[in-house]
DNA sequence: ATATTTATTGAGACTCATTATCAATAATAC
DNA sequence: GTATTATTGATAATGAGTCTCAATAAATAT
């Protein structure tokens, strides 16, 4: 883990231990273990996966303490969901991503991130119409990537989407 | 069920069919069951509902074949998902509504519809930018309802999300 | 009509992500 | 240091969704 890597996690276990003290809860290493393994990686993760990482790294957190970690960095912000595939949600966290989108490959799964001023400003306009408090959205940009778009060929690579199917939208 | 509603629905059952022959699949009444019972209200619904609404109308239909039939209608475009939320799919048809996407109360769970013409563009300029053959998208905007804005007291009408965490979003 | 082929069905077993239980432990407040 | 009580880990329980498999029934050919 680089030092700047390090600083930046050190900075969101400020954020969450202050929430943590709000809320009248109380802090623990093994709190601590998993924001510090969620920040030293950029990829987006799922609870199974992060369980993983730390126990390959040799730290013992149990996959309870990681469920029930997860949603107290959702509510403080520091995670989000990002889609639900495969059976299960996938998150990411939000240091060094400014906020984007995503563009999903319904074939391969592939993931792009994009962002684009208008789409703030358009959220913030329906919040007003319709008398919402917005606090957050989520677009998501389903079809083809090049490789697997109908016709190039490259279709035999696609895996069916799994459990909870990923599939269409209109 | 109304006349007009009875025809909107057989229409669909008539592309559906037209789907499961192209498909080299069979028609059969369970699944022509199934699709009358998701046209017949214009809510969204999820899996175990709909099992659930059949069984009540004395319809026997297996819970296996409604889990089986809901790929078959995403992938003909008659229903698609909409939201992931208390541990499972939601979905809606496609009859009645024009395109839509849906502004949901992180609080209290409830859904309003929104449409506005510059999504479907804003879609397609982002899918051409990145090279993606875009067939669909999902604009979720995330936020407080009128009703459970914070400082306005109805909070504690506001239900925990349960299983899969409907949280937060950047 | 009848036979043939094979997709579909239903019941229930199974998988696997997530949540609940509970006794032991350990943060925090006093 | 002691009391209070949130948190932990291990594991049981839950529940959505899938798989299995024998029986059934569409579609098609005869």
């Amino acid at each position: 883990m680089s030092l700047n890597k390090y600083r930046f996690a050190m900075d969101e276990i400020q954020k969450f231990r202050e929430y943590i003290r709000e809320k009248g809860l109380r802090n623990t290493p093994e709190r601590e273990l998993i924001i510090e393994e969620i920040f030293s990686n950029h990829d987006h993760f799922d609870a199974e996966g992060l369980f993983l990482r730390l126990r390959n790294k040799m730290k013992r957190v149990s996959k309870a303490s990681v469920y029930r970690t997860i949603p107290l960095l959702i509510e403080c912000g520091l995670i989000k969901e990002v889609y639900f595939e495969d059976g299960h949600l996938h998150y990411e966290h939000i240091y060094g991503h400014r906020h984007h989108c995503h563009l999903r490959c319904i074939c391969c799964g592939s993931v792009v991130e994009f962002a684009d001023d208008r789409i703030p400003r358009l959220q913030n306009q329906i919040g007003k119409k319709h008398d919402f408090l917005v606090t957050s959205h989520r677009f998501e940009i389903l079809g083809y990537c090049s490789e697997c778009a109908p016709g190039q060929g490259m279709q035999g690579t696609c895996r069916p989407s799994g459990r909870g199917h990923a599939g269409n939208q209109g």
